[in-house]
DNA sequence: GATATAATTTAGTCATGCCTAAATTAATTT
DNA sequence: AAATTAATTTAGGCATGACTAAATTATATC
């Protein structure tokens, strides 16, 4: 069915193909020097793995311009992201690893794990579509079910809703968000927007918080309804 | 309490020093050909490796003579096997890996895997002594806890007993093992053994099985009663 | 259009960890 | 004791994947 070509790539080059899918589905515009401030690493490093990964058919890249995934990398993307996700809510719900901490154990995990642990994982949390941010997982033959959530930076005064997505790149914000009960799944009520863009102060689950801007840019949201 | 030095090793640093300790385990003398044949290495190879980590002071060898670990070296071998064991044991109960397979997917894992993690593990698991093959796993401080089981081979009609452990370097003959249930904790009762150093007949929760004398030799067993 | 700045690529270096081939040392045989 | 054989070590090479410094190309400014 898919080609099994990604058996034989390196972890670095898993990274990259990775990065180049994260940032395009970001809607950034993918440069040599993007991808290595994404992979903490030189751009001069990035040109040379870039060019490896272009001879393997994986890359796409004019010189001096934008890069992009060929189907075979993007696939290969897919399924590390999958691992990835998928290993994520397995370390969040099974074994307890704390939500801000399941992406760096991840970071580790998505390389080595087989295709067959990663199916019994994918049994054992009963073929979740969503990690536990809330990004999507890919399925098998990676397809991502697009989602279309709502910025809470949007949302008004006397608005309810449910947190659909949060931003999983700061593990400070994630252990704030946790703290706070904002997981996907949970819903809350804006009680007030304060004016000249101000903080919102919102009640879930009957405790009042006021969550300033910053963060609210990190959290997205769903089921928006008007409620009295 | 104990160092932290580990952080800093290779996967391949790590490879050696828990193979070095398993052969001085298994009553090997350990020489730089006999290690590199268990890391399917070359010679010269395991040389190289060698004269690190005897810079790193984890390893002791006089040139030409027997392969020791200091101190340090013994911690961080422990330290591996325990993942490893315990990975195993996690794989083969909370993930229903079979058997023959849970040992190379540990050996990928092991590496990865952080302090945290592993004991999450190791509190769903109960705090285990011993992996699915019946080997011990070294607690946090690098204790094992000694066994001393009795080889199959010695048995003789009538006894019954339990299987304590089973070697786990044969992935068919474990294979072999799983289908008779010949797993440790699984009791049974020599029927009868063939003269002329040949074959044991015993029962198995009902059914009858012969097991040959080859296979006899890799499991080990305890609770050796003489029974009517 | 010339120039300054930013981004990218090339060239050369380094550390790992493996390899082969050759040299050395140890052990065994005669 | 000398010679053969086995084990070990040294020496030099290769691939990966990072780095720095310098050269190149693209973009923005005057």
């Amino acid at each position: 069915m898919h080609c099994e070509i990604q058996k034989m790539l390196t972890h670095a080059a898993e990274d990259y193909l990775k990065s180049i899918y994260k940032l395009q589905e970001k809607g950034s515009k993918v440069s040599t020097g993007l991808l290595a401030e994404t992979l903490n690493v030189k751009p001069a490093s990035a040109t040379g793995m870039l060019k490896k990964l272009k001879e393997m058919k994986l890359v796409c890249q004019e010189r001096y311009q934008e890069i992009t995934l060929t189907d075979a990398g993007k696939a290969i993307a897919l399924e590390i992201i999958r691992h990835h996700r998928l290993l994520e809510l397995y370390l969040f719900k099974a074994l307890g690893v704390p939500w801000e901490s399941v992406h760096d154990e991840a970071e580790k995990l998505e390389h080595v794990i087989s295709e067959d642990v990663e199916e019994r994982i994918d049994a054992v949390l009963g073929y979740p579509t969503a990690d536990p941010h809330g990004s999507p997982i890919p399925d098998k033959n990676g397809v991502v079910t697009p989602t279309a959530y709502t910025s809470m930076t949007t949302l008004r005064k006397g608005q309810s809703c449910v947190v659909a997505e949060v931003s999983d790149t700061d593990s400070a914000l994630l252990q704030y968000l946790g703290e706070l009960n904002l997981y996907p799944g949970t819903g809350f009520r804006v009680l007030d927007v304060a004016p000249f863009e101000g903080p919102f102060t919102i009640d879930i689950t009957g405790h009042s918080v006021v969550i300033g801007r910053e963060v609210a840019k990190h959290i997205f949201v769903t089921d928006v309804q008007e409620e009295e």
